[in-house]
DNA sequence: CACGAATACTGGTATATACCAATATCAAAT
DNA sequence: ATTTGATATTGGTATATACCAGTATTCGTG
């Protein structure tokens, strides 16, 4: 209301020039956006003005910025399918999508206060942590961490060492389960995870928990993912209860 | 990694001040947080910095603004599980929590090419739109538009008169469905869709589609929410596909 | 040619200032 | 008691300036 009557803020004209610059393809994925400084002598306005516009694109998700170096083009949504997480990366290979996947770090740990109330086990219970970077052509893409319930893991595989890092690096563990419980929302990304995802601290992402359990609907793993928001899309066909 | 060795930005502090005054309960939900000028008092440092620091709070969810009003403590999430979104004011009634939903439009339209597209109909079909606003304790969390293909809902209700607003006001369709394909994703709100939710615009929030499919996958009806991304939670339960 | 230093450029932070328009408050006039 | 109008406060926009610390390039030296 209101202020749409007058003419809109300098900054966003800005906005919808830079805009049209990308979506009318002058600009491609990973290309660099003009600069500040070149936008404010090319749009005659101080460089604040320039920024705050970039900052706007930014925070519409269609550039992102590396620290010093400059504002980028953002790719194309990756969609994760949770009705087929347990091939997420061959399912998005089918679409002609590479996905890389890097692990982070595996430790093993004790169950502390918080993570046995969401496994439902004793506190000081065996745990594998697993901390992989998703990449889709290189660009870092979400952040997954799991935390798997030990004894368990060497039941659903018996016949492989789980501490045997060449195996972990190239599986997941959620593909054991049955049923997740997932839950979404959005959130800001803490600096650690802002250094792995290449973005700046604080910038909203998304946030997806999976609670995988077994038939009986006991436990097995929880995993934790945070996606650059821009990057995020989650889809899932639901069964209507009436 | 490189600006964390070096003292957190000025900014930077006022933000964690001001969480803390949050999370400890100092402000309680809706109450307002200090205006920007009197932050730049009580910190020693510019409006600009103590607005930007307000803005961060803001772009982490903890807080929403209302324009030349004051920026406010936001309430905690609505969960939506869109396994049970037939019975979703229901389901949260029973959770003690009270979901108020307003009617804003209900139009009669002929399907375009983008929604014949989406509905699998020929264009020039009849639809219904209809426009509601939801709200938990009269705060402005989500909106909807429901497009209706007209036939088939006086298949699905054959006593009832569509064009009923009465009716509009207290049911919806999708609990007509039994299958819903859904995806999440996080974009920006349009002006529009931000002056109804009364939030600023271009704020980041949360996108969730509804695809709503009868027993034979046939199409019923297709439903795009906008949610405040602060508001926005979403749950559901998924059978992993082996 | 290879290396390293100087230089230009980038975004991040911070201040000081100015004006606008919407809102809220409160006192004066009716 | 109600309306009106002045005033203070609020956030939004915009400029000009300054400095910092990484990054990329260039150019001269060995």
């Amino acid at each position: 209301m209101s202020r749409k009557s007058a003419t809109a803020p300098l900054f966003r004209q800005i906005v919808d020039d830079l805009k049209r610059m990308i979506v009318d393809s002058e600009l491609r994925e990973h290309m660099a956006l003009p600069s500040e400084r070149a936008v404010a002598e090319s749009h005659n306005v101080s460089r604040m003005t320039a920024r705050r516009a970039l900052e706007a694109v930014e925070a519409e998700g269609l550039a992102y910025s590396k620290d010093r170096k400059g504002r980028f083009v953002s790719p194309n949504r990756l969609d994760y399918d949770v009705g087929s997480m347990a091939n997420f990366i061959s399912g998005a290979a089918a679409k002609g999508i590479a996905i890389e996947m890097e692990l982070l770090q595996s430790v093993q740990i004790e169950a502390g206060f918080e993570m046995a109330e969401i496994l439902s086990v004793p506190v000081g219970t065996q745990l594998y942590e697993n901390t992989r970077l998703f990449r889709r052509e290189g660009h870092a893409t979400f952040l997954e961490t799991e935390t798997v319930i030990a004894y368990r893991c060497a039941e659903f595989l018996p016949n492989v060492e789980p501490w045997n890092t060449e195996y972990l690096q190239h599986q997941r563990y959620s593909p054991l389960g049955y049923t997740a419980d997932i839950v979404i929302r959005m959130r800001t990304l803490s600096p650690d995870e802002a250094e792995f995802l290449g973005v700046m601290p604080y910038q909203p992402g998304i946030e997806q928990e999976q609670m995988v359990r077994d038939t009986l609907g006991f436990a097995i793993c929880f995993s934790r993912q945070i996606w650059r928001g821009e990057m995020a899309q989650f889809s899932a066909r639901a069964i209507i209860k009436h």
